[in-house]
DNA sequence: CTTGTAGTGTTATAATATTACACATATAGG
DNA sequence: CCTATATGTGTAATATTATAACACTACAAG
């Protein structure tokens, strides 16, 4: 299993989250529209997160909208289906590693590179949902992001 | 072990974490200045997390001083000197529940009464190290937060 | 066709955070 | 004590992130 920060072919994660994306919108009946389209392609484009404004930066040199609300909306459509995530550390927008498959996703940042890499955990079944159970919380929502150094950037601190 | 939600006699919370503070900070040389310690004082108020800008304005009445880099900069020693919390999700701030304890806080968030309780948890011990020493990731910090509903809000809605 | 739902375009503004620079205070070393 | 340096404060300006509001468009269901 890959754990993420090894090179890898990267055209396929982006064929294959389009591919995914495309099938769950036409099987759920959700518009999956030119400027959301584009939008999830912008942030397939390289693992890191995207702040809105460079997203809308993109956009408005394609002609696509120069204002706000239009990739807010549409990184509310990408979230809100799972095919996008916000990382919340930085206000920044990552697309989802894990597409079509309901997760708690963890994140690992690396403040070097700035790489992003996406795990999955079942909260319900690690240290948070016993503590969340015994506090009698019922959990909705988690956000798990660490930051810290990748192994290629710790390699390179080592030259 | 106290996991949070329930009655607590909140006048301890408040001056246990103020004579944490004077203590750590006349050991480690640091000064514990006015404004410092009344933006403490206000996040211990209450087990919620408070924008910038909600300190700003009780300060601003008190007449410590009516912008912005005020706050923050008493925020930033805060928090970086583990008195206090940023809270990611909600771009706001909260008191620490464990200061002078070198700890990763884990944030449990309730949506609707918006209190909050931190617990701690040992990130390399747990899921988060086993998968980041899969990853050869190096952890320097951690951001983990539960957004959901405590028991006191799931009872009421009962009613 | 018409009516409702979802999406878009645009203006304006809100909320959060930082930079920069002048000035004040604290503390250590002589 | 005194002064040099580091640390903290005051303030104006600005950057960054996000939302509200409203008019308009497209499309699908009845």
């Amino acid at each position: 299993m890959s754990v993420g920060f090894e090179n890898h072919d990267h055209t396929f994660c982006i064929q294959d989250a389009l591919e995914t994306a495309d099938t769950y919108c036409s099987e759920n009946g959700l518009q999956f529209t030119k400027t959301r389209r584009r939008v999830l392609e912008i942030l397939l484009m390289q693992h890191k997160a995207l702040g809105a404004y460079d997203i809308l930066a993109h956009l408005s040199d394609e002609g696509l909208g120069a204002q706000p609300p239009v990739v807010y909306r549409a990184l509310d459509f990408l979230v809100t289906n799972g095919f996008a995530h916000k990382i919340e550390k930085l206000n920044a927008y990552s697309a989802c590693s894990h597409p079509g498959i309901s997760h708690s996703p963890v994140f690992m940042i690396c403040r070097v590179c700035e790489n992003i890499v996406e795990t999955k955990t079942e909260p319900l079944h690690s240290f948070l949902g016993t503590t969340a159970e015994a506090a009698g919380f019922s959990i909705e929502d988690t956000v798990i992001e660490v930051e810290g150094v990748c192994p290629s950037c710790q390699k390179s601190a080592q030259i």
